[in-house]
DNA sequence: AGCAGGTATTACACCGGTAAACGATTTGAC
DNA sequence: GTCAAATCGTTTACCGGTGTAATACCTGCT
């Protein structure tokens, strides 16, 4: 068993301050750094077909609602802000990948759908994307898989109604 | 057991494309989601300190080493450009945080150090954060929270074989 | 001296969030 | 019924933070 940059990183405060209860560290910090990690390589397919990560996570969040969305919508689908999908959105339609229609009823909301384009790049991409990230995942044996999926799942449903009741 | 917002975007890929193998989603797309949700609330006890975490991760860093490092040092331990860590020593400077003292011998580079307030800063500061991670964390028990550490730990130790060997 | 390699900083551009602005709709008082 | 005010959804304006790439500077070797 080698050990993670976390933990010697937890070493070294220990040796510094030995008092120091660093427990929550061993979870937070080594989420905080898969995350960073994976944000940083993970992208590769998408990069090479030209998108964000946050424009993948838009489409795809119109691809598997079946529907349109509004504007608002998407930003709680995506956690991101309005201003921010507004902008996404912008750019997505420059390149054909999604088109906007104003509501006839309330003509205050949009509501936004993929082209044919923008469709089939996200069918194309997203199993490509799959099988990276399987690769990535590779190292750990299935039962580990389950194991760290329910874990996180644990710890995401505390976190979503300690904080996500607190969102917006 | 409740379901969390993976398990449900999960569903509706399924719905949407019941052939598609969504394995991966279940363990990164909840690691992406977890780090979003602490980066967005984590950093209470900081932004009342006026700290961003990426300048506390810094200070972090001279402090937990224990000795003087240079800006290139920083950014290899703090994971990020060496612009933004020059950017952030020179607000760190500004507060009084940190001092910049020039190398004798090689006059290119420079070692960074607290000064007294910076390091009383931190030791104030750490354990306030890592009081309210731990409270973050309580919905776990102890054991389910060694489990959720170690299969992270082995989730890291891939990735910085397999995407870390790539950085740099 | 000149050149290759390394360190830190600066210039520029992108991306995201907050807050203000805008247009549209609903509510409520008269 | 109508007007004014509050509300809502979206967009725009602005700002801060980060990364890449260009720059300045230094060292050590030939």
């Amino acid at each position: 068993m080698t050990d993670d940059i976390v933990a010697s990183v937890v070493r070294q405060w220990q040796t510094v301050n030995p008092g120091l209860d660093t427990g929550p560290m061993e979870i937070i910090g080594r989420i905080n750094r898969c995350a960073a990690l994976l944000q940083q390589a993970e992208d590769a397919p998408l990069r090479s077909a030209g998108l964000t990560r946050a424009e993948f996570d838009l489409l795809g969040a119109v691809r598997r609602t079946d529907r349109e969305l509004t504007p608002g919508e998407l930003a709680r689908e995506t956690f991101s802000s309005g201003a921010a999908v507004t902008k996404r959105l912008r750019a997505l339609q420059d390149r054909a990948l999604v088109e906007r229609r104003g509501d006839d009823r309330d003509r205050r909301v949009a509501h936004v759908r993929l082209t044919d384009e923008g469709r089939a790049l996200v069918d194309r991409l997203l199993p490509e994307q799959l099988a990276y990230e399987r690769s990535v995942l590779a190292g750990l044996d299935q039962p580990g898989r389950d194991e760290l999926a329910s874990r996180l799942s644990e710890l995401l449903v505390q976190l979503e109604g300690r904080l996500g009741g607190a969102r917006r």
